[in-house]
DNA sequence: AGCCAAAGTTGTCATTGACAACATCGAAAT
DNA sequence: ATTTCGATGTTGTCAATGACAACTTTGGCT
């Protein structure tokens, strides 16, 4: 083991991002991640200012490779704006089963309040992808008279909402017996038709 | 000032909720809570177990006063079972406006997780209160080909993303100009139209 | 009058985040 | 090749906190 650990950094993330998901946010611990990786307990603020920047640079990288995803999946969807808004929102609640520390780092109410300059951008990037994504799908049809600002928030609610709901099912939800995936993928149904042929 | 403070426990609820609403709920300190009301810092554990306790507390008072104005909303709706629904989701999001403190306490994943018997309880209550006014609107022609289950999420999710968006501003929205009343009732409107006449 | 359980208090400990001062290493410039 | 210096780790320390134990006060019940 050499004195410069050499990768400090992106483990830290990783293994953040495990402690996230089966212990949750609060039980995260910049002493205990040094611990896990066997280095000292002040070494994490070489990386990290403090807990706070260590989550916003989580939320960040979440940010990116959701973008990423959403960018693949809406090409993969088609021309057909109402269908590519669809996968829009499938895919941001299927991001947030393949990433639940991710997601939860990109939604927590005390990374948001305190994003640094990089978490900001992403975030109004993420809102403008969606938005314009919205706006497209409104003009092939999709709820031609109401305000656009409405529909992005009802839409991004509505996933996002779901999301919460299935990644942790911290809410009483009735064994439906499905896939989170089908369940999702009707949810979305309900929030865009999944191609502008039922509008 | 007795040795006695004779009203601890309602106190240290209201002034978590103080805290929650102008801090953060990350930033509730029990012995904080115990300076600000002037006893001394072991004083809370007579009445919480642990800071969770407290919180699970907050967030049963939340569910009984939410259930309380949830059947008031249905009852100044009408008979009309779209409309009380639609009423519902309204009233969701003009009780989380209200009393922001219980709602995110109410919607903390911690809290819900360690939930006690009494919130437990509080919380299928209030599932089995949607999904019966969710089977009536249904029932009544809302979506009639879809299963229940999904609509219930579907619904919840909508009503509560749309809650957390709007409660902190969490995330970028553009400056509308409308009141978030108004903003919160058009969107209910698109997941469930403000009457039977409208399907 | 006296008991006793509820409600408060003081004391203490381990954990944590934050910071300061010091140590090591590797890569760039000479 | 050497030197140097900034990046990366380490040790040491402090104040705040949650949790718990042991003790005290008080008011209501018998």
């Amino acid at each position: 083991m050499t004195y410069h650990h050499g990768n400090l950094r992106k483990e830290l993330l990783d293994r953040a991002a495990a402690v996230i998901v089966d212990q949750g946010i609060d039980a995260l611990s910049l002493r205990a991640l040094a611990r896990d990786l066997g280095v000292s307990h002040a070494a994490p603020s070489r990386h990290f200012k403090d807990k706070t920047a260590l989550l916003a640079a989580l939320a960040t990288e979440g940010h990116r490779q959701m973008t990423e995803a959403l960018n693949k999946a809406a090409e993969a969807a088609g021309v057909d704006p109402v269908a590519r808004y669809n996968a829009l929102g499938r895919e941001v609640i299927h991001f947030s089963f393949r990433n639940p520390a991710y997601f939860k780092a990109m939604n927590h109410p005390e990374v948001v309040r305190n994003s640094d300059e990089a978490l900001a951008q992403a975030q109004v990037t993420y809102m403008e992808t969606t938005r314009k994504a919205a706006a497209a799908a409104q003009a092939a049809g999709w709820h031609p008279d109401e305000d656009l600002d409405t529909l992005v928030i009802f839409s991004s609610a509505a996933a996002l909402g779901t999301a919460n709901m299935l990644i942790d099912k911290n809410v009483y939800i009735p064994d439906t017996g499905k896939e989170l995936e089908e369940l999702a993928a009707k949810i979305i149904r309900l929030v865009v038709p999944s191609s502008a042929k039922e509008l």
